[in-house]
Parts: structure tokens; C-alpha cells; sequence
DNA sequence: CTGTTTTATTTCGCATACAAAATAGGCGTC
DNA sequence: GACGCCTATTTTGTATGCGAAATAAAACAG
């Protein structure tokens, strides 16, 4: 069984990876322009992983190429996150419903563990086990995906729950909404097993309405600081 | 203005079009290993182009990595078509709702153009004007999306638009559902002019579950004759 | 000083070379 | 005859070189 944990990922998926921190982290700025030859120095990799890092990166909306040799960091939009939580709500309410007539047992018990492993990290006494959480609950949401046996969704889904890194930054848990959220995926986990999609697709979309508020909310607030 | 015509596209683009091609019309099978090597020998072209464009139909879904050195083409479920329609459905019912909301005189001039450049190709009379329609209505959706103004969106759709050509091959109009099709589009129009998004999602909820209707009924047909 | 054309430099796309890792095949053992 | 181990081959990941295209800079004209 081979942990999560980076032993030694390769160059693609580091330059992959560090680039898109930098941009999520705005150490490379919006509308910046890019080039191989810079990132490769920056990241000491060679111009090949860099270029297949950036190819997905340009798929995934997060680079931009702009005319012939000019490439962007892609601009992000206000309501950036809002737009993708409703983006999510819309297919993870199709998969769940999906998942709710095709979860295999496995599925079931996968996801059952899941959200086992949560629970005991709640409430998190440490960064790591918030680090845990925030993993834990993308695993969740990808199980749902898979168990929803569509390799078209998820396809989709991989570049959108990986955007939703995004907004993750702003999404540290209350007591009260982490406790909401388990309850979510519990009762989401009861709908599938009593194969009932509607309720499924209720509770999901739920789930996902409650957190694109908890992140509107975080953004309003770190907003109006921002401002005085 | 350079036409849409294909003058010179470069190797990975072609690459790209290549293998995609192969594997929706049955060359390369479903779950057959492919290598690098082979494909660059096959298609005439070094293998970095080859690996772009393995790595773009790895992220769309139709090319599975499986452990290690080994890379095969994907399996396609049964109900492919179905899916992709529904996710569609979806995504483009969000999409229209916000182009309601924020398209501008330019975007709509835009839908209107194409459309009537549609009208003028109905009823097709040959191969060719089958195949600008097939392409006119593409754009009409990309444009949607674009005056949705969703960079996210766009990125999911440039995917999930892509993979509809999958669905392409069962799709001949018949010209009662090319009229209706233009009837849908004009409605759309109208109903972005007017903002009126719920209206306007309506109709493309019913534009796109009226497609996947008539692709079933191809899929059906087919098969009933394939049994024979 | 502004706008345009020409030249120089940068940047990318593609081909190729090499090393590390994985697969496949052959061998011996139980 | 089936299974595991070791070796040979294949295949990928990464680095690098070169030509073409695009961008930036300089020269020039108005």
C-alpha cells in the first residue's frame, strides 16, 4: 500500500504542482506572462516537464495562451469561487445520483471509512489534522465520483475538484460547520445505500450550497478587512 | 481574417487529432496498449508531440494510464452518449443562465450571425454544408459559453464540447430536427436578449435533451440493424 | 516627437539522445 | 505443471539542440 506522501514525485508533476501554487499564491500574479525558459531556471527542471506542466495547466483555465509565443497567467474572476461551487453542486448532484444506483458495497464501505477517518480528526487539534481533514473530504468527494462509474465525469471532475484548491485557502473549518458537513456526507452515504438519488442529490446539493455560503462568507469578511 | 480552414496545424495538434480519430472510429480499440514509439512510427511525427497529446486525451478521459509504463485506450460505457448529453445539459443550462445575465450586444450579435448562417445551410444540400452546420453548431455553443463569461466554465466546456464529437458520428439531421434545432436556437437568443435566464435554460435543457433523444434513437436504430 | 519599417533577440515547437524504470521472457525450483 | 526469481528488452521521463516563428528593439521617415 503506498501512502499519499510524496516519496519522489516526478519532474512533471513537481513543476505541475509549483506552478500552480505560485499562481494560486499569487507569486506569480495575475496576467504575468510566462516563459519556459524563466520557469525552468526558477523550478531548476529542464523545459520538457515544464511544458507538459503548462499544457495541463493552460486545459485546467489557469494559464492562458494569448497569440503565439505570449502565455498568461489566466485572470480569475470575483465570483470565481461561487462559480465553481455551483459548477460543482450541478455534476456532483448528477454523480451522487449516479452513485446512488451503481455504488458497488466497496464503494459503500470506502466511503463509510472516509468519513470514519473524519470523524476521529474532529474536532482538529493540529494543523496536520486539519491538513487531514481537507484531504480526507476531497477523497470523500472523488469516491463519490468513481462510484458514479462515468469516466467522462470523471474526467471533468478531476480539473474542477483540483480547481477547488482555489478556494481552499479560505475554508478552515468552525466546530459547527465541519459538524454540519459530516452529518452531510453521512446522511449522503445512507441515501446511496437505501439507493435513493433524489434524496442523495438533496443532501449533496446542500452540502455544497452550505459551503459556497461558509467561503462567501470567509471572502466578505477577509474583504471588508482588507479594506479599512 | 484567417479562415477556421486548416492551413498548416502543427505536429501536436495533429497528433492529437490523429489518435482521437483513431480511437473514436474504431482503429485503435478499446483497452489497447499503445506506446509512444509505435504512434510516433505510425503517424510520422517524434514522440514529444505524441506526448502532448497523450497527455491532453489522458485529462479528456479517452486514454487511461494504467501503472507505470503501461497506457491504454480508454473503455467507453454503453450509455457514453447519454452522459455526456446530461453533463451538457448541465453545464450549458448554468452557462445560458449567466450569458442571460451578461452577454453583451456583441456576444448576441454573434449568436444571431451564426445562426443565420445556419438557416442558410438548411436544408443541406450536400456533404459539405452537412458538415459546416455539424460546425456552426458547435460555435453556437462555444459562444454561449463564452458570453458566460466563465473562464472556469469555458475550460470544462472546451472538454466536455470536445467530447461530444464521440455522439457526432450518429448525428445526421433529419430536417425536421434541424429546423426544430434553429427554432431552439433563435428561442435562446431571444430569451438572453430579453434576460431572461430561466426561459432561456429551459430551452436548452429541452434543445439538449431533444439531441440525446435523437442520438438514443440513432444508437437504438444501429444496434437493432448491428443484431441482424 | 510619433509612427512605421527593419533588424536583432527571444521563445517556442519539434527532433533526438540518454538514463531510469517497468514489462516481458527465460530459468530454476517446488 | 505452476510459481517465483533473475535477466534482457522495451518504454517512458527528462535533457538538450536546432530551426522557425514571434516579440522586442533599433533605425528611419514623416
Amino acid at each position: 500500500m503506498q501512502s499519499s506522501g510524496s516519496s519522489r514525485p516526478n519532474a512533471t508533476e513537481q513543476a505541475y504542482q509549483a506552478i500552480r501554487k505560485n499562481i494560486l499564491t499569487g507569486k506569480l500574479e495575475e496576467g504575468e506572462r510566462l516563459t519556459e525558459t524563466r520557469l525552468s531556471d526558477d523550478l531548476g527542471l529542464s523545459r520538457t516537464p515544464i511544458r507538459e506542466a503548462i499544457g495541463r495547466l493552460v486545459l485546467e483555465g489557469f494559464i492562458e495562451r494569448q497569440s503565439g509565443y505570449t502565455t498568461r497567467v489566466a485572470h480569475f474572476p470575483e465570483d470565481e469561487a461561487e462559480q465553481i461551487y455551483e459548477i460543482r453542486r450541478l455534476m456532483e448532484c448528477y454523480s451522487v445520483q449516479r452513485a446512488a444506483r451503481l455504488a458497488t458495497e466497496e464503494d459503500i464501505a470506502e466511503l463509510r471509512r472516509i468519513n470514519a477517518a473524519m470523524k476521529a480528526d474532529t474536532p482538529p487539534r493540529d494543523e496536520a489534522a486539519n491538513q487531514r481533514l481537507t484531504e480526507a473530504n476531497e477523497a470523500f468527494h472523488r469516491a463519490i465520483v468513481a462510484a458514479a462509474r462515468s469516466p467522462r465525469l470523471t474526467a471533468l471532475m478531476t480539473t474542477a475538484l483540483d480547481v477547488s484548491m482555489v478556494v481552499r485557502t479560505y475554508s478552515m473549518y468552525s466546530e459547527k460547520d465541519l459538524m454540519r458537513s459530516l452529518n452531510h456526507h453521512a446522511e449522503i452515504i445512507d441515501a446511496i445505500e437505501a439507493r435513493a438519488p433524489k434524496w442523495a442529490a438533496s443532501v449533496m446539493s446542500a452540502h455544497l450550497l452550505a459551503g459556497a455560503s461558509r467561503v462567501a462568507a470567509r471572502m466578505q469578511h477577509s474583504k471588508s478587512v482588507a479594506d479599512q
